[in-house]
RNA sequence: GCGGGUGUAGCUCAGUUGGUUAGAGCGCCUGGUUGUGGUCUAGGAGGCCGUGGGUUCGAGACCCAUCACUCGCCCCA
């Protein structure tokens, strides 16, 4: 019985050109957050089992973390998410902390789930937090983070739409206008999550079926469909219109159309499957038909930081999937060539291994950076290696070489050779490079 | 947790109603002598056909079980 070589279940391996790719879409992401004056934080990947229970409930963290008891007989959980960790941060510091607070993490996260498309056991997730606002502006700028990392890589506006909604404003329509209680008002925004999985017929039935026959004739499912159908603010039911959600619903969509983001949509059926989030959610899709999808998304949630028994911190945030977002990169062919770090590969001709010591050095000392043969190989083999590596140029070191205190440089893509001094060899692959 | 699909060489896959020593392309290794790659060319290594049972004179093909991978559903951070 041998060994397997597969990465676990659900969690993958990057081999150095995969590794690339996510270090791409990583530095795609710090570049477009930091622009909006956002720090990096990070934490342990393991917490106690106890903060996802308090938020999340018991039965869904038994099912879907990965947890066990420590040596000292402590529940902890590997993170399955970072909202916990970074409220909790924010918690410990509340008092000493300078507001607006803007914070991001790429954490890598655990779930224990049967792996399908997009949605793995082990992703990484940018999670972008912006605390200590309650009004609209905030709501705003980090709409306008999440259109800026889209941006940063290229995308195009017509291949994503930012799709907008607040739990307070389908509150307002449960509890003010509909008079559900609870339980149904529950029911229902489960429901609307789901409607665009299921028959559209099916899904009037379901929902008709949550009005009592006396409803009905007041009319009360006829609003509820009204408030669905609508596309924007002013198209909702007349009851709705003008509470105050909406018009910061419409405040929102304004201020972000005026700074150029012109893909930002009202939908109603956007909910998010989180309870915690208390006003704005979002969510951004992918427009290609082969790939409708909600990609990422977040909202607002104002309860989080209050649980830790401090008082509350209002905050607006989301997360963002390396998966979902390099197949999104992918299929819209957004992902660049993409090369290895080396810029030149040395190929030693004859025994000068340590000869070449001393002019290895000056080219690392000019910033290059140099992977050299050492295995003694002919130089075709050698060669083969740098081409296997996808090693722009070669740099041949032989006894003429030290001799004439010359190199000969290669580029490999098109086989042009210049034979020059140390000097000019690296300002050729310098220049390349950049 | 529920349902579908697929397991044959390192990779992508063929393998005819069950019939001799299981194939291709790519990749890999060694040559085609001197310090230069992708081409060409000659050769070579590499498979208990996922695993365990069963049917049969005979199984990579058929049946059962099991495992793995995969795509959906449920759920969603």
């Amino acid at each position: 019985m041998s060994l397997s070589t597969q990465p676990y279940k659900g969690a993958r391996d990057f081999y150095p050109e995969d590794k690339r790719a996510q270090k791409y879409m990583f530095k795609m992401m710090r570049k477009a957050v930091e622009r909006f004056g956002y720090e990096e934080y990070d934490a342990p990947i393991i917490e106690p089992l106890e903060l996802y229970a308090a938020k999340s409930g018991q039965e869904i963290v038994d099912e879907q973390t990965y947890n066990f008891v420590d040596r000292g007989k402590r529940h902890v959980a590997i993170r399955p998410e970072m909202t916990p960790t970074v409220s909790r941060m924010v918690a410990a510091k509340r008092q000493e902390l300078a507001y607006p607070l803007r914070w991001y993490s790429i954490p890598n996260l655990w779930r224990y789930e049967r792996p399908q498309r997009g949605r793995l056991r082990e992703h990484w997730q940018l999670n972008v937090d912006l605390f200590g606002v309650s009004g609209v502006a905030a709501d705003i700028e980090i709409i306008q983070v999440a259109d800026a990392i889209m941006q940063t890589m290229n995308a195009k506006r017509d291949m994503y739409t930012i799709r907008l909604n607040s739990r307070k404003l389908v509150n307002e329509l449960m509890v003010t206008v509909l008079t559900l209680d609870k339980t149904e008002s529950y029911t229902l925004t489960k429901l609307i999550d789901r409607m665009h999985k299921m028959d559209y017929a099916e899904f009037v039935a379901s929902a008709d079926a949550m009005f009592s026959p006396s409803e009905r004739d007041a009319g009360k499912n006829d609003v509820f469909f009204a408030f669905l159908k609508a596309t924007t603010i002013d198209e909702l039911p007349e009851a709705l219109r003008s509470c105050q959600a909406a018009t910061d619903l419409k405040e929102i969509i304004r201020i972000l159309e005026s700074s150029g983001i012109s893909n930002v949509v009202f939908d109603p059926s956007i909910m998010r499957g989180f309870d915690y989030y208390t006003d704005t959610v979002f969510e951004v899709m992918d427009t290609d038909p082969e790939n409708n999808r909600s990609m990422f998304g977040g909202g607002r949630y104002d309860g989080l930081v209050g649980l830790f028994g401090v008082e509350p911190v209002p905050t607006v945030g989301f997360g963002m999937g390396d998966v979902t977002m390099q197949n999104f990169l992918e299929s819209h062919k957004l992902l660049p060539a993409l090369k290895p770090e080396s810029d030149a590969y040395v190929v030693l001709v004859g025994d000068v291994f340590e000869q070449a010591q001393p002019v290895i050095a000056k080219l690392r000392k000019a910033g290059l950076n140099i992977a050299v043969d050492m295995s003694g190989r002919k130089p075709d083999k050698q060669i083969k290696s740098a081409l296997k590596h996808g090693i722009q140029y070669v740099i041949f070191i032989g006894e003429n070489e030290l001799k004439d205190e010359v190199l000969v440089v290669k580029d490999l893509s098109t086989g042009h050779e210049e034979r020059r001094g140390v000097d000019r060899t690296v300002s050729i692959v310098k220049d390349y490079r950049t």
